[in-house]
DNA sequence: GAATGTATGTTAATTTTGTAACATATTTTG
DNA sequence: CAAAATATGTTACAAAATTAACATACATTC
């Protein structure tokens, strides 16, 4: 009896990415098993959340020796992968954005970067860390031509909203945007903010 | 009767910096009043949930003309300016730190970026986005000597956790991590992290 | 081979968070 | 000046998430 991903709720999915990027640095150790105690030790919550979480997905482990470090990361990148993989352009290779591209690299799993794009002609035709970059009034048909579906925003906060309407016209859900700005766009389209400045605003909170 | 700061859920405080936020982006647009429902809106709520937040602050509103932008700005800039300002120091210079550097700017509202390090010497001395940069052989010093509390990681995945124990060991107690690695640190020091990577599969998972 | 200790799998309870509904107050309009 | 419309402030409700507790199973040791 297979539990299907839409019973699964999205804060269990969240810390399922989590587990997976911490297995990867466990088989990294060279780590075989793992104690639900040590995954919540480096996840940051508690090892009754872990094994709650792992139950949910319907994954077992030795009551003695823990979890499979191989078999847990078999499962949880079957459950994460069993989506299409994901193409994502991002827009604004300024700083942020070379850094973003240099910084992610482009073996995420089931994600693909497939092109930048900017509004300097200076910066366009090149490639940056393996991805072309294109001028930015090709954005539609570029996008369209690639297939894009995730976007990246690492442009000012004033052109911010204008980019994201072009990215959500042509067909792009899910925006991850680095502008210290809200945006503004039809339901339906996902938006993840990355506001540094207030991340650290809120250590600050946490730390007093 | 004011309310204590420790009554606030931490949810709310979140959110708080997140009106924040909209609140300044809403006076540069010239808004002089808000309803809930608007601010709701670009924050991702409900109308019903800012009007809880901002009850539990013991903000009050106008019933036909929604919020004053200027005196809830005032009363939110209170509540979380009550904490004395956080002096941060950001550690690597590469690509992603300049960018972070550059980004993030010298104006957030109770927090300062003292100082930067970085290992290699090319980069040492000079001033980037107006924040000096140190040799890393000096963190320990600098961070002592400029009352540094809070840092920033954007060094290599295989330096974090060693930069991060040093940072920790001399008084930091909170810590922006955005290498993709777990950092392992004695309690009472906060870490958050920013992985960009994690948060691109977190939105591809949403938008399928 | 039995017993013991430890970590899992699961259920239950608590806590927290979010949502809905409704009475109140205020402004505007007729 | 009264009434109506609308958005607030508050309380009660519902849902979700985290935490705790406990029985079960497995490996190790005596």
């Amino acid at each position: 009896m297979k539990r299907a991903k839409a019973d699964i709720p999205l804060k269990t999915m969240e810390r399922l990415v989590t587990y997976r990027r911490l297995l990867q640095y466990l088989t990294s150790e060279g780590r075989v098993f793992v104690f639900s105690h040590e995954l919540a030790k480096l996840a940051n919550n508690t090892a009754a959340q872990v094994r709650r979480d792992l139950m949910i997905i319907g994954h077992h482990g030795s009551p003695t020796r823990g979890y499979s470090v191989r078999l847990l990361t078999a499962h949880v990148d079957r459950l994460l992968a069993d989506h299409q993989p994901s193409r994502v352009a991002l827009v604004g290779a300024g700083n942020l954005g070379r850094a973003i591209l240099a910084h992610v690299g482009f073996q995420l799993p089931g994600v693909t970067i497939l092109a930048a794009f900017d509004s300097d002609e200076e910066r366009t035709g090149r490639v940056i860390a393996g991805v072309r970059c294109y001028p930015v009034r090709e954005l539609e048909s570029r996008v369209v031509e690639l297939g894009i579906n995730l976007g990246i925003l690492a442009v000012p906060a004033t052109e911010a909203q204008e980019i994201a309407e072009r990215l959500a016209a042509v067909g792009v859900v899910g925006i991850l945007n680095f502008a210290p700005v809200p945006l503004r766009l039809p339901n339906g389209v996902v938006v993840d903010e990355i506001d540094i400045g207030m991340k650290l605003e809120r250590i600050a909170l946490c730390c007093q």
